[in-house]
DNA sequence: CTTCTGACA
DNA sequence: TGTCAGGA
């Protein structure tokens, strides 16, 4: 089930993991440590292939961006956590700020 | 491709 | 603790 080098399957649009993991430079037992701590959740497929989307793909390299600074699994998680929660607090908050802007000043 | 197990810095 | 290697 090998996928040509770098590219996406056509037809699933996402990546093989042996694929996705010299995308990010590492093994594929770690994408799968990876994983089991929940840094990524992969999409499988009936056999029980995992699906790493193109977002899974920019996140595994932010993983590896944080674990070469020295973090750990563990922190790595909180800091994915926080950006998540972070993201969504920021778009709720500038839209609710532009919609009163345009109230203040017309 | 999957999972599990053991060993190393 | 994270990473890597081998085998089912």
């Amino acid at each position: 089930m090998t996928t040509p080098d770098g590219a996406p399957d056509p037809t699933t649009g996402v990546y093989a993991i042996s694929v996705a993991a010299d995308l990010v430079g590492t093994g594929v037992q770690n994408l799968r440590a990876y994983e089991k701590a929940g840094l990524v959740t992969p999409q499988r497929t009936a056999g029980g292939n995992r699906l790493y989307s193109q977002a899974d793909i920019d996140r595994l390299r932010q993983i590896t961006a944080l674990l070469d600074q020295g973090l750990n699994l563990a922190g790595i998680t909180m800091v994915l956590d926080l950006r998540d929660e972070n993201h969504q607090l920021r778009t709720t908050r500038t839209e609710q700020s532009t919609r009163q802007r345009r109230t203040d000043h017309p």
